[in-house]
DNA sequence: AAGATGACAATTGTATTCAATTTGTATTTT
DNA sequence: AAAATACAAATTGAATACAATTGTCATCTT
């Protein structure tokens, strides 16, 4: 073998555009430089462009005929998208995960869980996304639903990204906020091992309500904008 | 230009594979050859390799680590997965639809009717699959969530192999079925059209009832194996 | 004769080259 | 001076040539 690092270039420059993604080191809307990433990567073109489309297929990046790649945009109005989307996606994969869930899964999420309230300690807040990533994409095996899955993953690489936008705890309010994701986190993985999916599709559903008043926190400093949430609960005093 | 067809050879194979696949032209788990489709497309094997992708990440073939591309295949434990997430994503599908529909877009959703009706009456189950899966495409539209999306696409994919291998209409009965969905891509025209959300998801979830009758008459000819549909209603007498 | 080993053929992956399109800039025209 | 057009540079898409991998068949060994 010529160079032993040639097998696993593609699968290398994969894994590194997602983490930047994931933690908006490239920022949505940013485009990719093909000739740059090929020099930094050792590789040409033509293969870069084929991981190109891969990351495509997974909803990472744009793909514009005759125009390059970039960023996949991350808009306000996909908020609205979001946020009706994931708590049912959510809660038919927690529901299927403890129906399905493998031992040896439910040890690599207790893992993960693990790894990420080591990030809680910490302050690298891009750390702390991936590792809540990599705690929710383990559900999401668990589940083992083909269908679901790609959707899934859809959200979480926004919910990345949104968590690197919006949530950067300044007041202990907002880092509360996060303990409590996560004790949920703990809770899940509970009612995973008993195998309880009427409970781990009531607690999905209530991780993202918990997300999303964490946003709301963000977006909505005080209550002077009252014409786009309506008559929801208030946010946690 | 020197060639008036080159711009849209990319596209025209993707569309022509999409089809072929929808169809079980090409059937589930079978390779495609790339260098038959260079010489049958004209193209050389870069565009060629990327129209795979783009079809991998879309949910219509799978890729193989140096060994080429096959459909995707269609297990019998995925009519499982199958059932569980239809009816949810559809009725979501649905919803949102009904929510979103501009006139437009409803003006194809009848049209699109239209021609599945006219495929009723004719013997071309290839064309009366294709006619079903636009239709239900233009509601995806409709919904216009990028999350629900991906997920709802593989659903038709996989709904339209499963017609074109179970359906196959010999009985009366299952002539009626048929007209049964006819009628009730109607009702559920008419929902969207009144912005009835309730309405529409609720049909959405009929639909696929009615789907999986259908199935479970050609599966399960008698009431034999009980493994995998326990306490259900039976199918209509 | 059965299994293993090695060479060859076929297929897949990558690099390089060439062509087409877009974009930025400068010049010309009004 | 502003706008439009033409030209050039940079970027993207496709094709061909080349390298690496896999699978098969034949031969050799036990």
């Amino acid at each position: 073998m010529p160079n032993p690092t040639a097998k696993t270039r593609k699968s290398d420059l994969a894994a590194h555009l997602r983490r930047a993604i994931l933690t908006t080191a490239l920022a949505p809307g940013e485009d990719l430089d093909e000739t740059a990433l090929c020099t930094r990567f050792e590789m040409s073109r033509t293969p870069l462009r084929e991981v190109f489309r891969e990351l495509a297929g997974e909803g990472y990046v744009d793909l514009r005929e005759m125009r390059g790649a970039r960023v996949s945009e991350l808009s306000h109005t996909t908020l609205r998208a979001f946020f009706q989307a994931a708590p049912m996606i959510y809660g038919a994969i927690l529901r299927l995960a403890a129906q399905n869930a493998t031992e040896p899964q439910l040890e690599r999420l207790r893992k993960a869980q693990e790894e990420f309230r080591a990030t809680l300690r910490g302050q690298d807040i891009a750390a702390r996304a991936l590792a809540n990533n990599h705690f929710h994409e383990v559900t999401g095996e668990m589940a083992a639903n083909r269908y679901l899955l790609p959707s899934f993953q859809r959200l979480l690489i926004d919910h990345a990204r949104i968590s690197m936008t919006f949530y950067r705890p300044r007041t202990t309010e907002m880092a509360e906020n996060l303990t409590q994701a996560a004790n949920q986190h703990d809770t899940i993985i509970d009612a995973i091992a008993k195998g309880d999916a009427n409970k781990a599709e009531k607690l999905a559903i209530d991780h993202w309500n918990l997300s999303r008043n964490r946003i709301e926190m963000f977006v909505m400093p005080d209550a002077l904008d009252l014409t786009l949430s309506t008559a929801r609960p208030a946010a946690p005093a």
